[in-house]
RNA sequence: GGAGAGAUGGUCGAGUUGGUUUAAGGCACCGGUCUUGAAAACCGGCGUGGGUUCGCGCCCACCGUGGGUUCGAAUCCCACUCUCUCCGCCA
């Protein structure tokens, strides 16, 4: 959510800014309504003090043996008339509240207008590996190797699932155990958080209302609507675990991390050509998060990408770093980097991991604020959040990159402690 | 799933036969006096959001959430959420 006193202080420079991100919007109106809401205010507030004044008076009057009869009628009236301005103030400031929670955050201002076309690669680690053979899909080093059951999958969960299976899941977990070990090292706090929340996480993450229907929904059956939802990333528990309240300054940067599982509908997505675990309704991703100080909060987003890089780069992978265009950010964030790891058999970059600085738009959503010492007044806190990592284009990555001309293929050698030491997978194993 | 108890400011906690309480009081915290310094004691301050004002200030709302009754609701009524206790269920 934006700040109201920007939009009433600089509407036009509000609407350039959004017009970055490709959002068209006209204040013209919703200024009138502001307007019309606060005389509204004014005069029900009135009325309100005048009832206050009097029902103070009214057991007085009694005392002293006055008939009250005339005032409590006149009361009622005053009672009546501000029940009606109360219903046309609640309409108008939902009116409001809908358009307000429609706009997306601000872009930085370093970054560009526009969509996709104009992101910028700002930074690129390796090179595409020469084969010198015919490189196989991941799909099909998954299936001979046995690391994935991608048909039983389907069967238990239809198209989308897939069952990390033998190295396949050892491999899945060393990824996993490697992140959380590096995050443990910079000081970052593990948690695991529920998977099935409230729609008040969605509308906190900035995620709902409009993507309300991008995620899996919970319902009991007398309910109209749905009651909870598995959550489509960590991101959207671990900004909400500070919501209502207010921290102290000495709390922040407060630094997490969490691993779930994060579910996704992709409905009329791009499957046919994303074969295999590019993009499944069901992956496994360790998520970082920080809450921060508006002043440091820049500095932080550049920490987390780093940690991002600093993972791939362990691994050996070649990858390289986005710089995002205003309307690629999703609408909560103010700026993100996106890394995108090379995956062969696409010829095509992929994203592992996205970082992004939301500033006050989620602590506003979320009245998340913190006290800060030498003023003593709650001020709204930043958000920022990035992928550390998620695995489901990683495992591609690996099997595709590191693939060895008999077919087998070379673990990264971080992983190699979760593996039994081993240095190359795939050695012919009976079918199952 | 059933029964019972409860939810009040940072925290503890009074108020719950509706009305001179403007939500008492303690603790914590901040400032001051005193002191060589500290402690203690004493004095003062001490919630959030909104409206209005050049400003001091004034006004409104908030006692888990949302409705209702009433001239007037922390207090009465209804629904819901959460917490605790007991019972049941538990692939």
């Amino acid at each position: 959510m934006l700040d109201i006193n920007l939009i009433r202080e600089k509407p036009e420079w509000v609407q350039e800014r959004l017009l970055a991100k490709e959002y068209e919007v006209d204040f013209t109106e919703f200024l009138e309504r502001d307007a019309r809401r606060r005389e509204l205010i004014f005069e029900v507030e009135n009325l309100k003090a005048e009832r206050n004044k009097t029902s103070a008076a009214i057991p007085q009057m009694k005392k002293a043996g006055e008939d009250v009869s005339a005032t409590l009628a006149r009361m009622k009236d005053v009672g009546d008339e501000i029940k009606r301005l109360d219903n046309e103030l609640g309409e108008l400031e939902k009116t409001q509240q809908d358009f307000m929670d429609a706009l997306p955050n601000i872009p930085a201002d370093d970054v560009v207008a526009g969509g996709k076309e104009n992101n910028k690669v700002v930074r690129v680690f390796g090179t595409p590996p020469d084969f010198g053979f015919k490189p196989s899909h991941h799909v099909d080093i998954a299936e001979r190797l046995q690391l994935i059951d991608y048909t039983r999958g389907a069967k238990l969960g239809g198209s989308g699932f897939w069952i990390y299976r033998g190295d396949g899941a050892l491999i899945e977990w060393a990824l996993l155990n490697y992140f959380i070990e590096e995050h443990l090292k910079d000081g970052y706090e593990m948690l695991l958080p529920p998977h099935i929340l409230n729609y008040e996480c969605g509308y906190t993450a900035g995620q709902f209302p409009k993507f309300r229907d991008d995620v899996f929904q919970l319902r009991n059956d007398d309910s109209e609507d749905f009651t909870h939802f598995i959550l489509p990333t960590a991101e959207t528990a671990l900004v909400n675990l500070f919501r209502d309240e207010i921290l102290d300054e000495a709390d922040l940067p407060k630094k997490l991390f969490a691993y779930t599982p994060c579910y996704r509908k992709e409905a009329g997505s791009y499957r046919a050509e994303e074969r295999g675990m590019i993009r499944g309704h069901q992956f496994n991703k360790v998520e970082m998060f920080q809450y921060a100080l508006p002043e440091k909060s820049d500095d932080a987003l550049e920490e987390l990408v780093d940690k991002a890089c600093a993972l791939v780069e362990g691994l050996g992978l070649h990858y390289r770093l986005s710089k995002l265009a205003a309307a690629d950010c999703s609408a909560s964030m103010r700026k993100t980097y996106d890394i995108e790891i090379w995956i062969p058999s696409m010829d095509d970059y992929k994203e592992v991991s996205s970082a992004s600085n939301a500033g006050d738009y989620q602590a506003r959503r979320g009245n998340m604020r913190f006290r800060r010492q030498s003023t003593n007044r709650p001020e709204f806190l930043h958000t920022l959040n990035a992928s550390g990592l998620a695995t489901s284009r990683i495992l591609p990555a690996i099997l595709e990159q590191n693939q060895l001309a008999d077919g087998t293929v070379r673990i990264p050698e971080v992983l190699r402690k979760w593996l039994g030491g081993r240095e190359i997978i795939g050695i012919p194993v009976k079918n199952r």
